[in-house]
Parts: structure tokens; sequence; C-alpha cells
DNA sequence: GGTGTTTGTCAGGGCTCTCAACAAATTAGT
DNA sequence: ACTAATTTGTTGAGAGCCCTGACAAACACC
């Protein structure tokens, strides 16, 4: 099992009664969760009409739904119509939550999120993590972690399950290993051989990924197949496709980073020519900036000041790099035609800059197919994405599967 | 629906015990469809042992599928084993079948296949199709397709479902339109309204993505993740994901003619500089091969004969494609992790002069993955791809929704 | 020929949905 | 205030589907 994949239907495999079941709770609880809080809340007869279910299979659903502690009774509300009132249904902000942690280069963060998908609380230690034995790092997370199963308990809340986010690779396998993170020096690390608690082990994942997922997940009107770049030291790109996330055949999907945007360019050190990442990565802007002796601190965010204060050299090197980031965009709207394009991570502080020449050379070479610039957009979670992320992937995964939720 | 789509749980949408026997059913005729017809056949426990069903429920399924004329009972094997022997099963290789037609610049095709898959019936017919009045293409086409269910009745099939291969563009939505198809000179075509039959209108679909779920559908051991390069007039690639066409998220995906691959090279129709088809497309070989005014007959055949000749000039041209081909698929390969590489179309005929250079540069760009050469190959089926797709494509649906046939 | 083994089928039971009926709770009308 | 109409949620009967356990059938082995 992957993270963020549903869980439903393994394609080939028999189909059970209880699968029926699992999908029809998690239909029920979709049509509650997936209703504008704004409008008037739904009833059993209300889901029953929408999903195509009766009103005697929804109530036996909802009940269950309801022991389960995924939904609530909310109290009886004046509808002003005719007929008796139904009893009105909401996701439950009590009971199952989701618990996200992130390892960053400089930070610990720790997120929790109750089932309506909304954050209840926040954490965020800095902390230079570069070089650290992960032995060490993954004690400060799980002390962390520690903390906010404590703050979930205090807010009424159960943690069903922990993500951890993490700037390195993740097999596509289970297994709670982390393959390589070159920034925090780790590889092969075993999650589990760290923890100081055998049954609060999180499952990492790639924060890229868990960034665009976040993407998805929070937008109002979520875009179902849109390429989601995030740079940090180097350029990636999560593929979310038909509102999954897509990993490719071995789990090396989106490396953005190394489409050869002009063949005959410098070399990089990947062995070929003119990658993108010899232009639109970060040591490249710097360079280019005449930043690369740089002091302490976040280069993202000097960059970010250089380019607010108009400083020329900045500003052309990022229009270089946007030049060339949308030279790579153009190859990957030609091969997959997404319904978005985000711009996340270091990007998305800098999409002020960013935005204008990757959208002109988008527009100037997307012709064979319609292409609006405002499928072009930056992040809307910037770098809160991927601890969100991570937070949202349990409480998706229930949302998909009911019944991973313990029996009332 | 669509073609190559699953027809499985539309991911929202309440599940049935229908729906569950449906799966079932089709779990079922997938175990017997995908034994290997040189082993020994497989019984119904065979089958309950396999797909985890009991033998009880793998009695009525079979019963059903049966009646439903998708498999038959042969005659008993001498096992050689202890106990009672089982009553072999196959899938039926009477009854249900799909037929494919194919219109083509300059012919007409079509093809029968049994439940099997098994292809039972060819014809081809040379016309030149360029520019004439699409009713009149579509009346030769149905009479060749009539011709085809007399042939099929007299083998004791029934044709189950209709597809037409086009040379076009088929939007994602239902209803039978090709919306352009400029080798042929259509706009807006619905085939409807041109049929003389309105029992037996074919559905279109666009010749290259056929061809590409033709060579999944075709591999012994099928690659589920790859991209499908096939070049006639233009150069479009289908994407099979997870062993499924992906459309993008307008149909317009696998675009890679227009892949920047020398940026500042020459202009293109499209209105773009340096796309692949100013190195890679048919107009652009012949050109450099010094072809451009080649007399009537086939571009590539001159193409093939002139490299297999050792013609220096076009060798050269086929250099200078295959490396820029290798340029947009190291694009490709970094973005979606294929799992294979196939040429298809013209390509597949000129494999032989391509395939060094392509793969040189795929080795060369391809660095911070593994990538195997042999991942990257020639299309199998070649020409006969997308026709067989076609015809193919019933089957599949079938075995993907047995409950599609009539009940016996 | 008897025994053991495997196959295919049947009856009983459980789970889950649908259908139809009904009590409960509210609005609209007089 | 009281009745009629309307809508909701629940209940019981019924159907579909799979599972369990049992059993006859058909074969190999001794």
């Amino acid at each position: 099992m992957t993270v963020g994949m549903a869980s439903r239907s393994a394609s080939s495999g028999p189909a059970s009664q209880q699968d029926m079941r699992r999908q029809n709770l998690a239909v029920v609880l979709g049509a509650v969760a997936g209703h504008s809080p704004l409008a008037r809340p739904l009833s059993r007869a209300d889901v029953a009409g929408r999903v195509g279910l009766t009103r005697a299979a929804v109530s036996s659903l909802v009940d269950e739904l309801i022991g389960r502690g995924a939904l609530t009774e909310a109290a009886a509300t004046a509808s002003g119509r005719v007929g008796r009132p139904g009893r009105a249904l909401a996701v439950s902000d009590e009971g199952p939550a989701g618990l996200g942690l992130e390892i960053g280069v400089t930070h610990l963060g720790a997120c929790l999120v109750d089932l309506r998908g909304e954050p209840r609380a926040w954490r965020r230690v800095e902390r230079e993590n570069a070089g650290r034995p992960a032995g060490e790092v993954l004690a400060e997370v799980a002390a962390l972690a520690a903390a906010m199963e404590a703050e979930a308990a205090a807010l009424g809340l159960r943690v069903e399950g922990r993500i951890l986010a993490v700037p390195g690779v993740v097999p596509n396998e289970p297994g709670g290993v982390v393959e390589r993170a070159p920034n925090l020096g780790w590889r092969g690390v075993r999650l589990a051989d760290h923890w100081p608690d055998a049954d609060t082990v999180p499952e990492p994942e790639n924060e890229a990924n868990l960034g665009a997922l976040a993407e998805y997940w929070n937008a109002g009107q979520p875009v179902e197949t849109f390429v989601h770049v995030s740079a940090e030291t180097g350029i990636g790109a999560a593929l979310v496709i038909d509102g999954r996330l897509f990993r490719g055949a071995r789990g090396f999907a989106g490396e953005l980073g190394h489409l050869p945007v002009h063949p005959d360019g410098p070399g990089c050190a990947c062995g070929a020519r003119g990658c993108l990442e010899q232009y639109a990565g970060e040591a490249a802007v710097l360079r280019e900036a005449g930043l690369a002796e740089h002091g302490p601190g976040d280069a993202v965010a000097l960059l970010a000041e250089r380019a607010g204060a108009g400083h020329p050299p900045t500003l052309a090197a990022l229009d270089r790099a946007g030049r060339a980031l949308g030279l790579a965009l153009t190859s990957a709207v030609d091969l997959i035609d997404p319904d978005g394009l985000v711009l996340g991570g270091a990007y998305a502080d800098l999409a002020d800059w960013l935005l204008p020449s990757v959208r002109a050379e988008l527009a100037a070479r997307v012709t064979v197919r319609p292409w609006a610039p405002e499928a072009l957009r930056p992040s809307a979670l910037g770098r809160r994405g991927p601890l969100l992320g991570a937070a949202l992937t349990t409480v998706r995964r229930i949302m998909a599967d009911p019944t991973l939720l313990p029996a009332g």
C-alpha cells in the first residue's frame, strides 16, 4: 500500500460483500464530507438521494459510520421546509485524526488534522538536520510526535495514522525505509530501527509528493490531473493523475530537474548536458545572480529579497530560470496534458518573478492545444504543503475505507 | 465510456451486488483467459484455488459465463492425477467476437477477433482516402464491415462491438465524432450520420492509441506502463499507464511531435521553434535525405530502401531524427518513468536505423535512474497494431465486464 | 474391488441491499 | 386548534450473492 493510493479494488481479485459494504461506507462518508459546510447539512434522506442508495441502506451505513466515530449527528435544524426535518449529519471533529510529521533540512514539524481535514495543531522547531545521525533526528521527531499525541488526546482526538514527510527517496514498496535523502545525508534508513515505540512508527513519504497531494486535497474545486513542481535543492515534479499520485513504473516519475532543455548546454553533475537544473536549480540561480558565496541563511529568502529590491543580476537569473522552466513544462504539458501546473517549494516563494517568464514560454510553445496562462499558478499552501499532506494522507485513507476505523 | 478504460467502479457511486457479481465474473473469465493454453486447462476447482473464491461460487459463475457464451467446457482430459478429473474450461472460440475497422490514408481494413483474442479474418483494400468526402469513405467501410459480419456468421461468431481506427483526433466524450483528421481532410464527422445501419455504427478511436493498446494486450508479459511512439504524418505518443490508456485532462496527452528539443531551432508550423517534428517528422527526414521531391508511393518505404542501400544523406537524416527523438524520449522517461518505450507506426519500419541513435541519446541523458537500452524496442505488431487494437477493444471490454454479453 | 483423493453440486446460513409499509415530526390550510 | 399533506427514519420481508459443510461422482492406487 502506498501513500495516496486508494485501497479499493486491486483491479484483480474477487469482490466480497465486505468490499461492497466498504465502498458504500466510503460513498456515504464522502457524500457528507463533500458537501459544502455552508449549505444546509445533509440528512440521511439527502445522502440517499444524492448517492443513489435507498434510505434504509443509508441509515444502516450511517449508523455504522457513527459507531466508528466518522460521523456525528448534529442538532436538529430549523429547515423551514415541509415534512419531518432530517437529522443533520456531519463529519466528526472528534475521534479519528491524522498526524503528519516532517523532517526538513533546517526544521522539524508536526501537524494534526481531524477527519474533516481541518488542522487542529501545528508544531515547528528549527533544527539543523543535515549530516546529523538519523537516529538522533528521529528521536527528536518521536518526541515531537509524542507531544502531539498528548495534545490530540486533550482535544478529544485519536491518532489513527502517522506519516513522515522526508526530503528524500522512498521506494514504492512498503517497509518504512528512506532509501536516500541527500540533503540530510541519509541512506537506507529504516524508521522502525530508530523509533522508540513500535506502535507509533510513522510511514515515510517524499515531501514533494505530499505537497502535491495536499494541494489537490485542499483545493475547493480540485483539478484532477496536474503537475506539481517543487524545487528544494533539486527540482522534482509530482504527478497527480486522475486524483492519484503517479509514481511511475519504478517510482522515479517526475524527475523534472534533468530534462534536457538546451541539449548542448553546460554539463550537469548527472553526466548529461543542459539539464533544467543548470538553469533553474538553486545553485545555478545563485551563481547567475552573483550570490554564489552567500553567507549562512536561507538562499531562497535571499533571492526573494534581492529580486524584490530590483537587483538586476538576480532578476536576470530568475528570468533565465523561468524560461528554462517554461521549456521543461512545455514538454510536460505536451506529454501529459494536465489541467494545471503548480509551482511549489522554493518556487512558490519566487513565483512573483518566475511566473511571467514561465508563462510566456508556455504561451509561445504550447500551441497545438488550448492552454490558459492561469493554469500555471503558485502553490496555495507553499512550504506548509508537505506537512499538511502527511497529516491528510491518513484522513484520505479513512475516507476511502472507513473500516480502517475500529468499530464502536 | 472510453475505449480501453475498464468499466469497473467509477470510483464514486455505490456498489451493488450486481457489481460484485460482475467483477467476479470478470475475475473468473480472466483467470481462464490468462492461463497459458499450453499448460493443462483449468477446471472449476483450479480457478477457485487461483482466484480465491470457493468452488461453489466459481461453479455458479462458470455456469453463467457458459450461458453467455464466454466459456466452453472442453472434453475431459486424461489428467493422470488422482481424484475425479476436472472438466476443462476454455475461453470460447465461437460466439462473441470483436470487429475492428480501419481507415488509413491509403487503405481500408477490417479484422475479426474471437474472445480468445485470436484474429479470425482480415481484410485490406487499397484506397486513396485523402480528400474524399467522409460519407463516401464511410460507405465503403460499412460495406467492408457488412462483409465481415457475414464472414463472422459463417465462422459461428457474433460481433459484439465495432471500433473504427482513424488517423485523427477523437474527443474524450462519447458521441462517435471524429473531431478532425487532417490527413483525410475530415473535420467534425459524426459516424452515425453516414452509416447505413444504425445498429452497427462503429465507435471511432485514434489509431495510435489503438496501436499502443494492441501492443499492450498482445504482449506475452505485458509491460504495464509504457510510451508508444507512433509516427505517421505527425508524431504522436500514446501513454499506457498501469495498463490503461491515458488521454490527459482533455485528450491531448502524448503530443510528442511538438516537444521543444532544440529551443532555438527552426520554426515549426505550430508557431514554436525546434519542435521534434522539425527533426524527426516525415517531411523533415525526407528533406534532409534529399528526397523532398520523391514521386508517388510510400515515403517510408522509400526511406527504408535508401537507408538499406547505404545512401549517406538518408542515413544522416535518420541519425539526426533518432537523436532528436532520443532527446524527446529522455523527457518522457524523466517525467513518466515508464517500463518501456515502443517505436511504432512508420518508426517501426525504420527501426533498424533509428534505434542506435535513439538508444545512444537515451543512454547519455537518462542517468539519474536505471535505464536499460532494451527498454526501447520497435513495435511487434507494426502497421497491423491499430486494426488489431480496434478489434481487441471489444474483447477486452467483454473480459472486463462479461455481463455485456446477452444472457443465454 | 476397495480405498483414498479430487471434483462439482446442493442445501443452509449470513451479509447487504431493495422494497413496501409505518410511525414520527414538521408545515400548510382552515 | 385541528386536520391534511409531506418528508424522514426505521422496520420487516425478500432477493442476490457468497461461504460452509456435506455428498455423490469419477478417477488413481493398491
